[in-house]
DNA sequence: ACCTGAACACCGTTCAAGT
DNA sequence: ACCTGAACACCGTTCAAGT
């Protein structure tokens, strides 16, 4: 073991891994994907390009320290007290916020299923389960269908909202021209569609994801009542 | 109206908006997101990079339509003759594979919900809860969940058979070694994902994937049954 | 109408040199 | 131990000039 002297008093100001990963978000919060440069990051951080590395590995290390910083202060709250299914419900509701409020979480969460961030998020969930007396093996098959619903729409709706703005676009009104280019779908190949296009920019995205989650959780209660 | 001539003969091997589009797809397909580059792909159609711009807008128009071109092919075989539900499976079962061939398509697809190759997800998957009689309501939520489920799980897999070629290292041993660091995880932190880590490298991604389809369609059920 | 290829304004990353 | 900033090997995209 190498013998390594105490962590030495740091200006307040030192060059530190979270506040370069806090500079990130920022930055990613501000400009998005394309927005995290190692050279804006230097401006923003008032040091050169090179200073990063020797805290940061390379950019996917960034984005992924980035993305783990927001998805540990989203699952920080434990929710006590309440039924594991009101449990599932809070963590699900939180990740879709944080997703919608920080876009770049939910395209970076789906690049590295086996790192951390992702991992977080299953361990919530899984526990869940557990409490829930889901039988071993079907954890499996229910976290998997949850975590993926979860970030699938919560991706989905932050990716909405990410490009009406890139627009400049209010985003009812980006709905809006959604729904108008698929009502216009040729008839006879893009019929359901043309059907639901119309509902588009009404829904309420929190209330129909959370249907969804009640969805897949009656699935496995139907199971369950089935075995019996 | 424009009065625009018939399109003249082309030479055999003339640049095409689809032959770019055939020669991104081998591209990645070769080396992922990373390997799409203009001057690759203009090396390959033995061309300047400036002309692939005549029949291609940028960078993301390319890249959509790689994605739709993979995604059509797979949706081509209409399932005919049997149930909703078998049907359903069968396009979700397309998918998986198609992303695992391709595991780019996987993270693209999840970039821009409201673009064609999504809407030719959507719209399948929709057609098929209509043919099941489900409630109008219920078609949003259901179609949702089934599609963010499949895009959800077979883009985690693909992205780790694609980071376990990347290694050099058969999928199997990349999970072993995914199960090994997760087994090591702090035992009050993370005491189900250490408890799942050894299910991880045995488990048959196509089985359990199917079970979680499943496990979407039996919810989808059970609320049908107690609305009754 | 379609193609060429140099040029522009960027990137991520490295590394000798400093403190 | 940590930081600087020039340099390298790339990018996507544009555009005058060709056929």
């Amino acid at each position: 073991m190498v013998n390594k002297t105490a962590n030495p008093p740091r200006r307040e100001d030192s060059l530190t891994r979270d506040r370069i990963i806090e500079a990130a978000i920022a930055l990613l919060d501000d400009s998005g994907e394309a927005g995290l440069t190692f050279r804006a990051l230097s401006v923003r951080l008032a040091t050169g390009p090179g200073a990063i590395y020797w805290h940061i590995a390379d950019k996917s290390d960034l984005l992924t320290a980035a993305c783990d910083a927001v998805v540990a202060r989203t699952l920080a709250p434990a929710a006590a007290g309440a039924t594991p299914e009101a449990a599932i419900r809070a963590i699900a509701l939180g990740l879709f916020d944080a997703i919608d409020a920080h876009p770049w979480v939910g395209s970076a969460l789906m690049r590295a299923p086996e790192q951390l961030p992702l991992v977080r998020i299953v361990e919530r969930i899984g526990q869940q389960l557990q409490a829930l007396e889901v039988p071993d093996d079907d954890q499996w098959t229910a976290g998997s269908a949850l975590s993926s619903y979860i970030l699938g729409v919560s991706g989905q709706n932050a990716a909405n909202a990410h490009m009406a703005r890139q627009q400049g676009l209010d985003r009812t009104v980006f709905l809006h021209e959604v729904a108008m280019t698929w009502s216009q779908l040729d008839p006879g190949e893009y019929p359901y569609t043309r059907r639901i296009a119309a509902r588009l920019p009404h829904h309420d995205d929190r209330v129909d994801f959370l249907a969804g989650i009640d969805l897949i959780l009656g699935g496995l209660d139907a199971k369950r009542r089935r075995a019996r």
